[in-house]
DNA sequence: GCTATAGGCGCG
DNA sequence: ACCGCGCCTATAGC
């Protein structure tokens, strides 16, 4: 083993979101440092890109190495791939692994230290808390090429600096991940982490062709919505109320009456009056441009000075009064009155903790601001006909501030800010997005600027349009879905055999648990919930939408009370919906009860005690428990202030026990299948470019092929990758067998399209 | 003009 | 009162 340390220090021209991309033509490696094991520290320094560019200090160090580590590895990547991609590429090939301490010290802490600082972590092992001068430079807008060479090398590779700590970090949390049997978890999640730095160096492509013709019909269609709804307006409302259907306020009291303020030019008090320029005729004041030439000879002059014999001219009230921006308010009417509702909707807007009754209120200070968001419009649609358009509305606002360009403009209409997704693309279209390790306490990932996990689904946006192939028209977009991934692997982990064999016959579950709930037969309810023919088909497809939000509040360990108050049935049927879960899935129900007793252990442990600053000042003391799963990685929960049988006391929240080693471990097989598809395309050098990752999304991968016949293979080969996942993990990691992640399995579905909202199967 | 917060909503 | 995210708008306060 050879442990090469390396830290890059670089021109940090900021460019479409990122502080320091290589994708900046101006930017590049102005300093790096590096050590390999105990050795001495070595570096460089660049005076230009063409300097930094042509020096063979990486092919020099990486020859021999054979763990790369660096604090946040994935900035480092990126910009190997960007300037020293060949032999970056060979070192992975080669087997090369990454060993970042940012992420190591992220699951040493349990994933409660969130993207953790190298000065925290190095300082934990006896490292030193280093200089601050570069730091402080950089938060003044100091380019790196513009510091003193001497100092900032001094931050990289002195006794103190960057290199020190992230090999005192590095060789401290090896040992540490070793002893806990973290360390093949860790080597499965840093494959990942390449594949994302990979993916994301990668990038989308954006048609913004596309993207502008989609956007402009949005911003059209709108444009029609919102004028239909202003004919709608009251007929008094005063011209200078800039009604805004983006704003909640506004809407509320549009639609259920009460005050909104606004801003209305009004006089001063006392009155003041607009100035006009005047010259004194003869100790009369005649403005300037009422002046008669014959007047001018008797005008009052400047006696001396430099503008001596000059006319002087004087402000003197108008009879304009001068006016300022001030307060009014105007008192919507409403078009809705509750009393016309029916007592269980109106209920949902007047109770005391209705849903659809928010904690703002109006300017009056008492009428609360009624949500006007999809579910409550959906409400209101079965009562008046404004709230269909109303909704199309506010989907098409969301989808053009969020996914494509708005441009925010400052009092001068000089261009401020823009937002929006399309902010990012960059002059190749490409759309290089973040996807972050650190940044979640389940270990799943989160993607930022842009956000590329919540595009819209197709069928209810047309957004996905835009991200098509790198590779023109016969380019392709491939998606590889694991199916019901969470469920399987609750199936899996809690040896359920039922909730799996169900899961491998193909069973509808959402008639499955139908048929519990009304004791009547599968088969039975299959028929009467799909078979158009058959005449309960009406009513148990309705039966069959309604279970379905139970089934996922259930998954989220909702309490009967949650379950009610998320889906609206009682609390009786919230109730007996769990009763039947319990019944029919006895071990899955029964898998939290350990983790939690496990929770309960570990937190009473002398260092699961905690304490907080209150907000009132006071310190309070909470514990920290944890579950720790087959591979290592450890879920940690903290008790939170509750009231049980009327008493005071501290507990661990359910819903989170349920959820965070279910929706970690889906999240730690999916990172291990991606680590395998990029170690699978850095093997075939990217069939010569011809296939591309892009993306993960949670239970998904993505690529980029030439054609339509890489597609279809590389979907079927990514689906048997991802499907024999699980298997592969116990190779590595045997304690995954006492999951049944070996006789499991675990689908996963390929599709492609010549976008990412028309596919097909592979 | 800036920051912090709440509400809302996109995804899995 | 059902888990995990990121990012949008509006609003309040400085």
């Amino acid at each position: 083993m050879s442990f090469g340390v390396v830290d890059l220090e670089t021109q940090n021209n900021p460019h479409l979101g990122h502080l320091s991309s290589p994708h900046c033509e101006q930017n590049y490696i102005v300093a790096p440092g590096w050590a390999i094991n105990d050795g001495p520290v070595g570096h460089c320094y660049f005076n230009s890109r063409e300097e930094a560019d042509s020096s063979l200090w990486f092919d020099e160090f990486i020859k021999d190495v054979t763990i790369l580590v660096a604090h946040n590895a994935t900035f480092e990547i990126h910009w190997f791939l960007g300037r020293h991609k060949e032999a970056f590429l060979a070192f992975i090939k080669r087997g090369g692994k990454v060993f970042c301490t940012q992420y190591a010290e992220y699951l040493l802490t349990h994933q409660v230290d969130q993207y953790p600082s190298l000065e925290d972590t190095a300082v934990k092992y006896g490292g030193t808390k280093k200089i601050d001068e570069v730091k402080i430079l950089w938060e003044q807008g100091v380019k790196t090429s513009e510091i003193d060479p001497e100092l900032l090398i001094r931050y990289l590779v002195g006794p103190e600096g960057d290199i020190e700590n992230t090999r005192i970090a590095c060789f401290n949390q090896y040992r540490l991940l070793e002893e806990r049997g973290m360390l093949q978890m860790f080597w499965l999640r840093m494959d990942s982490l390449v594949f994302n730095a990979v993916s994301t160096f990668h990038g989308l492509y954006v048609d913004m062709e596309v993207a502008e013709r989609n956007h402009k019909e949005q911003l059209v269609r709108a444009d029609v919505i919102r004028q239909q709804i202003k004919a709608m307006l009251p007929a008094d409302l005063p011209t200078e109320f800039e009604f805004n259907f983006g704003s909640g306020y506004h809407m509320s009291a549009f639609l259920f009456g009460g005050p909104v303020k606004y801003d209305k030019k009004v006089p001063y008090d006392p009155p003041k009056f607009e100035k006009v320029d005047s010259y004194e005729v003869l100790g009369k004041f005649i403005p300037v441009d009422q002046i008669e030439p014959s007047q001018m000879m008797n005008v009052t002059i400047y006696k001396s000075g430099k503008n001596k014999g000059i006319p002087k001219v004087f402000p003197i009230d108008s009879d304009v009064p001068k006016l300022k921006w001030g307060d009014d308010v105007y008192n919507f009417k409403g078009l809705v009155d509750f009393a016309d509702l029916p007592s269980h909707v109106s209920s949902q807007y007047l109770d005391k903790r209705a849903e659809f009754r928010g904690k703002q209120t109006l300017s009056d200070g008492i009428t609360p601001v009624y949500s006007t968001g999809k579910d409550s419009l959906d409400l209101l649609a079965n009562f008046v006909a404004f709230a269909k358009p109303l909704k199309e509305l506010a989907q098409l606002d969301k989808d053009n501030s969020t996914y494509y360009l708005v441009q925010e403009y400052n009092a001068k209409g000089e261009p401020k800010k823009t937002k929006g997704m399309l902010q990012y693309v960059g002059p190749d279209g490409i759309i290089h997005h973040s996807l972050n390790g650190c940044a979640t306490v389940t270990t799943r990932l989160s993607s930022s600027t842009p956000n590329l996990q919540n595009l819209p689904r197709e069928g209810t946006s047309t957004v996905k349009e835009m991200f098509s192939s790198r590779f023109g028209k016969d380019g392709r977009i491939v998606e590889v879905d694991y199916t019901a991934l969470e469920v399987v692997d609750i199936a899996a982990a809690s040896g359920d055999r039922n909730l799996l064999d169900q899961l491998l016959s193909g069973t509808d579950m959402h008639c499955y648990r139908l048929a519990g709930k009304l004791k009547e037969p599968y088969e039975v309810v299959l028929d009467k919930a799909t078979n158009k023919e058959n005449p309960a088909y009406k009513e148990y497809k309705e039966l069959r939408t309604q279970i379905k939000p139970q089934a996922f509040a259930a998954q989220y360990g909702a309490s009967a009370h949650g379950i009610s108050f998320a889906t609206g049935c009682s609390i009786e049927d919230a109730q007996a919906f769990l009763d039947t879960e319990a019944a029919l899935f006895p071990q899955a129900t029964a898998f939290k009860q350990l983790i939690r007793k496990e929770v309960e252990i570990t937190g009473s442990l002398p260092e699961g005690l905690h304490r907080e600053c209150t907000d009132e000042g006071m310190w309070s003391i909470y514990r920290r428990g944890y579950y720790r799963a087959p591979g290592g990685t450890c879920y940690s929960f903290r008790q939170y202030a509750t009231r049980k049988n009327g008493q005071q006391t501290m507990d661990y929240k359910d819903t989170q026990i349920s959820n965070y080693p279910i929706q970690g471990e889906s999240s730690f097989i999916v990172q291990s299948a991606c680590g395998r598809v990029l170690r699978w395309l850095v093997a075939n050098d990217f069939f010569g470019g011809a296939v591309l990752c892009i993306n993960t999304v949670h239970d998904a991968i993505y690529l980029d092929c030439i054609n339509e016949e890489w597609a279809r293979y590389v979907g079927k080969y990514v689906a048997w990758l991802m499907a024999d996942t699980p298997r592969y993990m116990c190779e590595l990691i045997p304690a995954y067998k006492e999951w049944g992640y070996d006789t499991t399995p675990f689908p996963a579905v390929p599709e492609f399209g010549l976008n990412m909202m028309s596919k097909e199967h592979c």
